[in-house]
DNA sequence: GATTTAAAACTACCATGGTAGTACTATATC
DNA sequence: GATATAGTACTACCATGGTAGTTTTAAATC
């Protein structure tokens, strides 16, 4: 259960941007909560949401797989596929990528933001004031 | 020195996401600076960081007008561009967009993570308490 | 062994962002 | 008035994300 998986992060992997679009993000979703699925799993699990044809997210797949973000292996006719990079790893650089490209690298700017302008309630104004708070003491 | 430009938002605008490429948003960032700026001045500003042909700035700048995100006025033989979203509006669709996606809408989560992988340093910490405080008291 | 069938491979589109060359046009200049 | 010139318009390409149909293949079943 525990969320920092290092064994998805290869050793020496290229620079690469790990920009990902919506659909590489939910079947990103999917094989990171999974663990690893085949294709149908992931068709499955997105069925509800986006009602996408078996073949778009086979195609999908095929492309994130050449880009590097993900592995398969072969299980039976059956192609079993692999996160390659982590959540917390795509995380970093898309939310460094927006950050750069909108508040111009400031963290500051992009944290005061998000309080400003997207409501927290209370119970979680505390919770990230005791977080600061533990951040401190460090 | 208002950072809330209401002006720049049109009233009964559709719902358009707002959302900017990378040049869109140097582009955008020219706009929000000088207010407006005809295209060989756009394209001057970012000759440095970029260096672009003026036709492609002026192609870009075409292309976003149609996307409605500015606007021009002929001045003699120039075009004069001029923003219509604001920039905080951009940042808060942008924002919304990568915490939906990344964080399945979650704020907080969001923070957490900015907090815990880009390092604040102590005054940074101390500023944001400061602003989660003033938050608390309204 | 013939046939159904499930799975991947291949191909094809469309939209958008990014980049820029070429064509046109209307002033400014000689 | 002819010409140089500055600016926009038009056209074209490429990459990537998204979507899916058609074809091939190999295994399962009769």
């Amino acid at each position: 259960m525990s969320p920092r998986n290092a064994s998805t992060e290869p050793a020496g992997s290229s620079p690469v941007t790990h920009r990902l679009g919506d659909l590489q993000l939910a079947i990103m979703r999917v094989l990171w909560h999974r663990g690893e699925s085949t294709v149908a799993e992931v068709h499955e699990a997105l069925r509800e949401e986006r009602g996408l044809a078996p073949t778009t997210v086979a195609t999908m797949l095929t492309k994130m797989e050449k880009k590097g973000v993900l592995d398969h292996r072969t299980e039976g006719r059956r192609f079993v596929y692999r996160p390659l990079v982590s959540e917390s790893t795509v995380q970093r650089s898309m939310v460094s990528e927006l950050k750069e490209r909108l508040f111009a690298g400031n963290v500051t700017a992009l944290v005061s933001h998000l309080l400003a302008e997207h409501e927290l309630d209370a119970e979680e104004l505390r919770r990230l004031k005791r977080l600061i708070a533990e951040m401190e003491d460090e």
